[in-house]
DNA sequence: ACGGCAAATGACTGACTGGTCAGTATCCGT
DNA sequence: ACGGATACTGACCAGTCAGTCATTTGCCGT
């Protein structure tokens, strides 16, 4: 070929080409979520990864490897969260509202969701992964919200309640949310942005013993 | 074979041999739900059944008519509990704890769980089930819920609110403890009848104009 | 311009599985 | 006891796809 090809070194392309694996990843992860991982065929996503299917094997040791890598990826940002929440001052029911909305916003705009959906649905295939994400992940994130609540319980500005399962109860709609999005058409009127939003509002609202102070 | 066959007539056998249908439905559920419908085997529902595979073709035109036939099953049963809540008379937050904890129940300890799962996992491959779904159950019952809590505030029973936010909000946790149940293992502590009987709770707790009188 | 090396390719293979159908078993009315 | 009808079976076929590997591409330093 003696076409000229154009800006070969663009900032685009040198991305991908600097990065093959993150590129399969995000191919794999659309069409994983789309069609789930058995009904996924690997042909399909190098084609939209724009790579040729042997690359796949040069980056990852074969399809379960690469949906291990995927599930890995997003592991970091959401410890980082986490950290976020213990190492906050002030007041529990700010806090909780902040992070209610900061996760629904996620799991609705990022790739969070698509996530949250693969691993409900694959982690049954895949003990390790459901190992992973609850040792790892939930019982954790479970464990932080379980101890704002006591804290906002211990300094009288929450009402005495089971922390336990109120740690659940924040979380929840928020997974569903992402699943929601990631799964089936939204229903006109429903805005899960709007909807953390609210679940925020009104999750927080039957917690404080004054009224809400934070608005 | 000489052997004798123990008992063809028994109650168990005779139960089954009448209605090989539900029989091979309650099968391919059990393996959808472990598996995902893509990744189970056909014949493997074959042998869960305790039929051949030849067998399944007589009542269903295929894996995916199979797949169709087990979601449009628990149709009646959701469409019976959305009359319910529209014909009765009372108290709204008792009405919706009492469903709130009813729906709950039936997400954990039915097959209930299992379709929730199954929907979000696959509903992108089938759009059909996606929009039957989406128009005969999701937003029947989304408004139904939102038309009592309209009610509610008509009433002043409850304060001002978001009522499309918050119905969503009263079945997106129960929807998403289906899902977990039948995706992951249960956390420590993480007792989700308990979770849906404070979801019903906390949630019209923070509903309610003057405190709760249900109690 | 060249030679060497790492990266990438895609045709190929072997295992697997949805769906078929010719054959068998069971039941029931006579 | 017979025979037709209905229910069931499982070997088989045709298509599919994860994973392999001999070959090609293109990027260097010299």
């Amino acid at each position: 070929m003696s076409e000229i090809i154009p800006l070969p070194t663009s900032p685009l392309q040198e991305k991908d080409r600097s990065n093959r694996s993150a590129q399969i990843r995000r191919a794999a992860l659309k069409l994983f979520n789309e069609k789930g991982f058995s009904a996924t065929r690997l042909e399909d996503v190098a084609e939209e990864a724009g790579v040729s299917k042997g690359t796949i094997y040069l980056y990852f040791e074969g399809k379960e490897d690469l949906f291990f890598a995927i599930i890995r990826g997003v592991v970091p940002e959401i410890r980082n969260k986490q950290e976020e929440m213990k190492n906050h001052a002030g007041s529990k029911a700010a806090l909780l509202k902040s992070m209610m909305i900061q996760i629904g916003y996620k799991m609705v705009n990022t790739e969070l969701g698509a996530c949250v959906k693969l691993i409900a649905a694959e982690a049954r295939n895949f003990p390790e992964i459901a190992e992973y994400y609850t040792v790892h992940i939930a019982m954790p994130g479970l464990s932080t919200f379980k101890n704002i609540i006591d804290q906002g319980v211990a300094s009288k500005e929450f009402r005495p309640c089971d922390s336990d399962a109120l740690a659940s109860l924040i979380i929840l709609p928020l997974l569903m949310s992402g699943i929601w999005r990631n799964a089936l058409p939204l229903i006109e009127g429903m805005d899960l942005e709007k909807i953390a939003i609210a679940h925020a509002d009104h999750f927080v609202r039957g917690l404080l013993l004054s009224p809400d102070k934070t608005k």
